[in-house]
DNA sequence: GAACGACATTATGTATACATTCATCCAGCT
DNA sequence: AGCTGGATGAATGTATACATAATGTCGTTC
């Protein structure tokens, strides 16, 4: 399974073995479609479930309805956002306007040594997908998009937006690469990127990225209607 | 003193008296002055200060937390986020981006209906404007900006991430209305938008939408220094 | 038979007690 | 004298017990 989700790396601010096993624990459930859509989540199940306190439990309840896996349920808990394709929509739209904002900011102060990291990625990249490797190239595609994150580190809020929606958007996109059209246009994308960024133009940057990630939408919208066409086929 | 500040009116979720009394108390002692920028909080302090005990002050602190009024400290509990100038810009970068993008959206679908509810606001601050009536040009801007919100709620990620920078962003706000000249800009603005919005055109109305918020970051900027600048002079 | 109401069950809000970790300070050593 | 290391304290993380509110069920009544 995809190790950016089953493995909650080390982030850095949430300080609890208990709260951080619960996070994990509904987060790995949620991307494993172990709760139905629009399952309600109670404390005191998820407590008995993981072994823990209902302390904990709302913490990271708390947490998961602000990265948007779930959501706020009247007055009584929370339940699981599911997959409708609003959502998702909204997402990648948002994920458009913010990355592309982000990356006309990075446009005005990149530096060289940078563009030579990112060059190196995207041909990492593009060695893997000659080499049909698509696990190696979605690795690299994350790299490139990481390095480009950590370059906006000094705008706390806008690097926070963007880093959760990643976090959050990971499942579309592992099943979206597995098609090789949408690796080859992930790729393409990013060298519209570089060339953007050699142009040194924030508002051409930003417009390529908005492309980018609206292109990755499209891959990822298919890639949902087609899980739905499965999950229904399935269901007796 | 600012009644969309002192009075915490009802908002949709998030149901206890406690925790929505630790809550108000902490942000109205925010939006006051009165904790010293970069102020620790403790959760046993306001846990006394507020009469209840711990439990809602966390959930307390952490919904501010995530409207960004106060930041997680490394692993040590909170502190008041302080008005440093590179905050407040960025707040008014995003909300320009975001808001742009959103206007953009409501270009697409808005009925006439709407467009001549707005107008009726822009109509009122006007008026009031000639008055000189700052409260009431601020009431009306107000309403103006928050229909314009209500017209992207089938947007709930973006619409949430709107409502709480314009909750935090009402500090600098109302004290830079207080300058005739920043209302004056404002309305103009808002006039604008709403021929942005006639022409249909979401490009447009995205453009405009930005520059006017940035028109506001620039009044909030001025205000901002001549706060600093008095309280240094206020200092022994 | 359907509807209303009371009770039981369950879930969340709140409080408090306990555990753990971080920070500070003082003492002892180099 | 300065630095290091441990002890002490305080603040957060966790667990649990209690209070309150909501839901679901069962019984009674019309």
């Amino acid at each position: 399974m995809n190790p950016a989700i089953t493995n909650p790396e080390g982030e850095k601010k949430h300080r609890s073995p208990a709260g951080e096993k619960v996070y994990g624990h509904i987060k790995q459930a949620i991307f494993a479609g172990r709760y139905k859509p629009g399952e309600r989540l109670g404390e005191e199940s998820l407590a008995r479930e993981t072994g823990v306190s209902r302390t904990p439990v709302r913490s990271a309840l708390s947490r998961l309805a602000t990265e948007g896996l779930i959501k706020p349920l009247g007055k009584r808990g929370y339940c699981h956002a599911g997959d409708s394709l609003e959502e998702m929509e909204e997402l990648f739209e948002l994920r458009a306007v913010l990355e592309g904002f982000a990356l006309g900011l990075v446009a005005r102060k990149i530096s060289k040594e940078t563009l030579k990291e990112l060059n190196r990625y995207l041909a990492r990249a593009k060695k893997a997908l000659a080499r049909n490797d698509i696990e190696e190239v979605f690795k690299w595609n994350t790299e490139f998009h990481d390095a480009l994150t950590k370059l906006i580190a000094d705008r706390p809020r806008l690097h926070s937006l963007i880093s959760d929606m990643r976090k959050y958007v990971l499942r579309y996109r592992k099943d979206t690469l597995l098609y090789l059209k949408g690796a080859e246009r992930s790729i393409d994308g990013h060298c519209r990127i570089m060339h953007a960024l050699m142009l040194g133009s924030p508002d051409i940057c930003e417009k390529v990225m908005r492309d980018h990630i609206r292109e990755a939408k499209e891959d990822a919208y298919h890639t949902v209607l087609e899980q739905k066409e499965l999950m229904k086929g399935s269901q007796k």
